[in-house]
DNA sequence: GCGTGACGTCGAAGCGCTTCGACGGGGGAA
DNA sequence: TTCCCCCGTCGAAGCGCTTCGACGTCACGC
């Protein structure tokens, strides 16, 4: 193994110097710095990881916890985590790899050995049992999502107050006035996690404000409960003629059970949908979407986490901007 | 922060008593070591991951490169990743997640620097770049999947040529005697992994030594392609009824091509496929299916760098064996 | 012409841990 | 009883790097 002191000889410098060059933290005339560059390409130079974080007190390692639990979209998950090391690698950095099921300990493990400069959590719930935890760990962390109390916490998340509404104009803008919003089973609404009742708050505010006649009804993510709500939309709104959906479980048989009521989409009925690009693009219908739009969240979180090391304030929220593509589920009213 | 020296003071002992307590490496008295185990949970001590690193020259990290390119099955990959993470953490060691995208550089770069003590890598092509740098490196590696030449290597996957094997054998049990290949787009074949020719050649071996009539034919992954193939199985094999697919991609157009030539499932035509068992569980008729045990494929691979790691020689192709779950789609020969 | 910085470099101290050699004490073999 | 060896422990020497203080040199301003 070459190490600092080989280069600093062979560059005729001492080691700091070499240390200096390396790191920028202290001028050094080009002569030298080019010399130093020089031995360390002609020896294969690499600074021992472990020496450094030693000797600087810094890993140069973020951890990332990805979620295991069922129902999540896991192609997203791993958008996500791909976007992650990415940017952390645009700052030089890597990611450790931690799965939910280590829970607590695993995040004080990694973080109370100084393995990890910093943290970064998907996945968290309103009353997640490691809020307490991170709230008193020594090293930054970012949350992706919101707890009930993101008090002395980093979080980021799609704006989905933001997104509820957007489904609203979109369709607003099309002509639609009578609207109803089809979203996830109700025990979603009551644990979990808060996004769900963003987009409800989103969806009916705006079309409050829009002057729209609207509804909100929760849905168990069955084909059979599709087929239900469905019918029970168009019984109570006959003049329906534009459906938000939150639930991608039961995209596709919701746009069965319209069609099978004799509506044709989007001729008689626009359907937008709160799903990953993925789902929206292979559906028989493509549906006209919002996606969580995992890579920028990855990449967002790390720049957070990166101003958050070199103690940079950073907003304790960040709400991504929606951003919905119309697909063929959406068309102006006709009637 | 709390270091060795504290609790070393704290129980009344030196500090490389208290280390030696930890690792194990030299015997410690009954009651010493328990003062220190006090101390520790005491005082809360965690060693530092750096300092360990660089005295003891292991870091207890693990790199594990994660395939992107198109066509991969991110959920498979997915499991698979988590699987590694388990078992890695069940020896101590935790991963560290690199993308494809890092290259032979970021493996050189975690290797070199010390970063990491060993190295995964997934989706190993047939000439895979990496392959002479992973030959190279002082670090020991495990590679998903079967290079050209896996000579000073080592190598683990499923057994494809059993796994073809299989297939034609639980046919051959139920009856069939006339049977088909549908296999992968023709430059599978020829580019990337030679798992695709593997099956190709278990299939038609247990077909002859069964004494069965066999043919083999590549499709394209698109629906129309799966048309014509079926029909072309069906005109060049009249009394065909068993058909391995090995392309999950046209697993559901398949079905459909077959159905609309009026040919029922199993009864009529008794299907089986090389697939992750998620899709074979959800299509319309349930898929008799050999998956990729990527959870064992995960432990196993984590297994092999562990016994590198302690200098045990492992074998270098380690070839899992196919299991095969049988669902709707097989049935005893009718006719 | 001399003080004053800024620049560029060096040497040494340490980061927190592991590990090696050494050493005292006790038990078994001779 | 004596010798030897092993057990349990200690002290010290690093592992390879960063960083702090120091120092010489040069240019500039007064």
């Amino acid at each position: 193994m070459v190490k600092i002191t080989d280069v600093a000889r062979h560059a005729g410098v001492s080691p700091s110097t070499v240390s200096y060059a390396l790191s920028g933290k202290r001028p050094i005339s080009a002569e030298t710095r080019a010399r130093v560059e020089a031995s360390i390409r002609e020896l294969g130079y690499r600074p021992h990881a472990g020496a450094r974080a030693l000797a600087s007190n810094k890993s140069n390692v973020l951890a990332m916890v990805v979620p295991l639990r069922a129902g999540i979209n896991v192609p997203v998950v791993m958008q996500f985590a791909v976007s992650v090391v990415t940017t952390a690698r645009e700052h030089d950095h890597d990611v450790l790899l931690l799965t939910q099921e280590e829970g607590e300990e695993g995040l004080r493990r990694v973080a109370d050995t100084a393995l990890v400069d910093a943290l970064i959590v998907m996945d968290v719930q309103l009353h997640d049992p490691r809020l307490p935890l991170l709230r008193a760990l020594d090293r930054p962390s970012v949350l992706i999502g919101f707890p009930a109390d993101p008090a002395g916490l980093t979080c980021i998340d799609l704006d989905f107050k933001a997104a509820g509404e957007l489904c609203v104009e979109h369709l607003a803008g099309l002509g639609h006035r009578v609207i109803g919003l089809i979203g996830s089973p109700p025990e979603v609404y009551v644990r979990q996690t808060a996004f769900a009742q963003r987009v409800v708050q989103g969806f009916t505010a705006a079309a409050a404000r829009l002057g729209m006649s609207s509804t909100v009804h929760p849905c168990e993510a069955t084909p059979a409960a599709a087929r239900t709500v469905a019918e029970r939309l168009l019984r109570e709104q006959p003049a329906l003629t534009g459906v938000v959906i939150h639930n991608e479980a039961i995209l596709e048989p919701l746009i069965d059970a319209f069609e099978h009521l004799g509506l044709r989409i989007p001729t008689d009925l626009s359907l937008t949908a709160l799903c990953p690009d993925e789902l929206a693009e292979t559906l028989p219908v493509p549906v006209t979407s919002i996606a969580i739009p995992s890579r920028e969240v990855g990449e967002q979180a790390v720049h957070l986490l990166m101003s958050k090391l070199d103690n940079t304030p950073v907003p304790s929220a960040t709400l991504l901007r929606p951003r919905l593509t119309a697909r063929a589920s959406t068309a102006p009213r006709t009637m």
